[in-house]
RNA sequence: GGCUCUAUCGUCUAACGGUUAGGACGGAUCCUUCUCAAGGAUUAAAUCCGGGUUCGAUUCCCGGUAGAGUCACCA
């Protein structure tokens, strides 16, 4: 019978949640979840110094957007009696010592508990990285915490991973060198060896650990961006993790039933905001148009806030926050107010002023002819294209109205602008321009 | 520097020891209504170096080199 899965993520809370803790969570999540286990969040707050309650937030804030739903919650301040307990076992056993010493730093006690090292070598099996042996020599006697009441970090991971029964220990390889010393303490406390799979690192551009400096770090900035958590947790999963086929787009359910720990990645690999871009639209694609929608909407000032032009909106944006940009360019500007226009501009080439004017007034009276209801992007199309393929080139006509209507060098095409601008508001717009 | 780990296109990656080394993002070019966007097509682009083992190494072994992580009375 095989034991029970356990997993656990253990941030602390000094600081924003990151994305890098984002994917170690939902490697997590999902071992624990396929094999029917238990996935358990624990706040590792036992540095009163530096943990701060607003991080603490932060983290099940997070968790909460992202959906990835923890079975228990702990805390580690909360829990110093058991520490205690455990502490008082290890110096009754002679295997961790109270140590009076002149302290080096400022802040540093005179008296700290010390673990009794052993000094031998450890091996244990990496499920990501394979056979791994340590010296443990080099680590001497350690510090496991200040005083009964202020446990440090080894102590309390060990103690907590053995309470809890965590069977998986899935963290990041920057905790593949703690492994020896919580071995050594599991190994004094007649512990049972969990599994270990550390698993690569998310890094910078320039190939570092992610930090700060190289952009948005924490889990909720990308929520203000905009994006969506099952995108951002796609796109998080693959970096240090594939399938094996060509499927880069997953739900949260089919990672549930594709991830294997087995697949995971031994080297680090980078954060490629594009490719996050282009995960998050391929994620956009499959939202209902109702919550399109409403997303755009929310995301637009007050005076934009017109459903006819969210298909324009929709294709030139991969988050939402893209929305105000769009808006900040201008690029909107057009279906609100009438544009300026610049004379010069109009001309397609060097077609001469007055020849321009002339297909203008021809395709005024082509659309005066539409009926008001019939004023449909494709109807405006067959419209104009009848002129415009008369034409030596269609450009002749389509780019002053498009620029009439628009103002921009640059916009969509002028059946969709006239569509949105209805019947009145684009013929005028072209009576004024000829 | 010590210890540990890693090494395929710019990036994420695929390839029972035998493939024209595949896919995706990004790039380039072209097409699709003048422009933009979206879409489609095409294309450039990689096995760190040197030895072994083998009929045959991206793949296994060794050595270099390079990179990363870590060396607290933080976690």
């Amino acid at each position: 019978m095989d034991k029970k899965v356990i997993t656990r993520m253990p941030p602390s809370p000094t600081g924003l949640f990151h994305v890098g803790s984002v994917r170690t969570a939902l490697y997590n999540y999902l071992y624990a979840k396929q094999n029917n286990g238990k996935f358990i969040l624990r706040i590792e707050d036992t540095d009163k110094e530096r943990s701060q309650k607003e991080f603490e937030n932060n983290i099940v804030e997070s968790f909460r957007w992202l959906n990835m739903p923890y079975k228990e919650f702990y805390r580690q301040s909360e829990r110093t009696e058991i520490y205690k307990k455990y502490l008082k076992e290890l110096i009754d056993k002679k295997l961790a010592y109270v140590s009076t010493e002149e302290p080096k730093e400022k802040g540093e006690r005179g008296t700290v508990i010390r673990f009794n090292n052993p000094n031998k070598k450890i091996k244990f099996t990496d499920l990501v990285l394979g056979e791994i042996e340590f010296d443990t020599t080099d680590l001497k006697d350690f510090v496991i915490a200040k005083d009964f009441d202020t446990p440090l970090y080894h102590l309390a991971v060990v103690v907590d991973d053995i309470e809890m029964k965590v069977s998986h220990v899935i963290r990041g390889q920057d905790h593949i060198s703690n492994t020896p010393r919580q071995i050594l303490i599991l190994e004094a406390l007649g512990g049972q060896r969990p599994q270990y799979a550390h698993i690569p690192l998310i890094l910078s551009p320039d190939k570092s650990k992610l930090s700060k400096r190289h952009g948005a770090m924490s889990a909720l900035e990308y929520k203000e961006m905009g994006y969506l958590p099952e995108a951002l947790l796609n796109f998080l999963a693959l970096i240090g993790w594939n399938p094996g086929t060509d499927k880069e787009i997953f739900t949260l359910d089919e990672l549930l039933k594709e991830f294997s720990l087995e697949k995971i990645q031994k080297s680090g690999g980078v954060f490629n905001v594009k490719k996050l871009n282009w995960i998050n639209k391929e994620h956009m694609k499959m939202l209902s148009k109702k919550e399109i929608e409403k997303n755009i909407l929310e995301n637009l000032p007050e005076d934009y806030r017109n459903p006819k032009v969210i298909p324009v909106i929709i294709e030139r944006i991969s988050k939402w926050s893209d929305v105000g940009e769009i808006v900040r360019a201008g690029e909107l500007d057009c279906f609100f107010k009438a544009p300026e226009i610049v004379k010069e501009k109009l001309a397609y080439k060097n077609t001469p002023l007055n020849k321009i004017s002339y297909n203008l007034e021809l395709a005024i009276k082509v659309l005066s002819d539409l009926e008001e209801n019939n004023f449909t992007a494709e109807n405006i199309k067959n419209a104009l294209m009848l002129i415009a393929d008369n034409l030596e080139n269609r450009g002749m006509l389509l780019h002053p109205v498009r620029y009439a209507l628009s103002g921009r060098d640059n916009s969509p095409d002028p059946f969709i602008i006239a569509s949105i601008l209805g019947k009145n508001e684009t013929i005028s717009r072209l009576q004024k321009v000829v």
